[in-house]
DNA sequence: AACGAAGTCAACCGCTAATTT
DNA sequence: GAAATTAGCGGTTGACTTCGT
């Protein structure tokens, strides 16, 4: 589409959605490549796109054994349950659920789970403690992303140390299961912590 | 059938963190 | 150690679809 390429003036990118023949060339070339250097791959693959454009294309559609649509109630449960520990964090949810991707669950969230959520706290609730964590991860979820990372919640409490995301391949959810226990009684991230750990 | 409102979702943007030179 | 480059993240936008009137 747009394109400039008499070399003085500035490359216009393409912009918008993915051609059949873009995806291609771009799955091609990972295929015999790898998935790395984004603004390279872009270049030599003969995509007029941007590094950036690349990696979302590949790691949102084109990605091997990526799930698309019908979210289970058994997924859904887990995307509610994470996002009240984690807040908005949505690759780390989105690495607790293969062949999802942070961007289906954002778009989730946002689309589906948010207005179920604000309709259950509408209706009384037995559980105060359960919105009191729901409130804190939301509150969390507003701040810039990389600065919460840290602090989630307002209790001294480290989602990164507790969990250990560093250790893929860590879906064997015998965590999560301990998450889920643990959240049947909700009184605290510390209490969560000190009990587990 | 026509039209506007609301909902959905793919893609872009701006930023920070991590890595390389 | 500093600067430049690359990777990754969450927020936001806008095109498209569905629904209600």
């Amino acid at each position: 589409m747009a394109r400039k390429n008499d070399g003085s003036a500035k490359r216009v990118m393409n912009k918008g959605a993915w051609t059949e023949e873009e995806d291609r060339k771009l799955a091609e070339y990972i295929e015999i490549h790898g998935a790395k250097r984004w603004k390279t791959i872009a270049s030599i693959a003969g995509l007029n796109r941007c590094g950036k454009s690349c990696r979302l294309r590949w790691l949102n559609y084109l990605r091997p054994n990526i799930k698309r649509g019908n979210i289970s109630d058994d997924e859904e449960d887990l995307i509610i349950r994470l996002h009240k520990l984690l807040g908005n964090r949505w690759s780390l949810i989105a690495g607790r659920l293969p062949g999802r991707t942070d961007n289906e669950i954002k778009n989730y969230w946002n689309s589906h789970l948010s207005k179920k959520m604000s309709q259950k706290e509408k209706k009384p609730q037995t559980s105060t403690a359960q919105d009191t964590t729901t409130k804190t991860a939301t509150a969390t979820a507003t701040k810039p992303s990389h600065k919460a990372s840290n602090d989630c919640a307002d209790a001294n409490f480290d989602v990164n140390e507790f969990f250990d995301f560093s250790a893929e391949g860590s879906y064997g959810l015998e965590w999560v299961n301990k998450f889920l226990e643990l959240d049947e009684n909700t009184t605290g991230y510390q209490e969560k912590v000190s009990s587990i750990v």
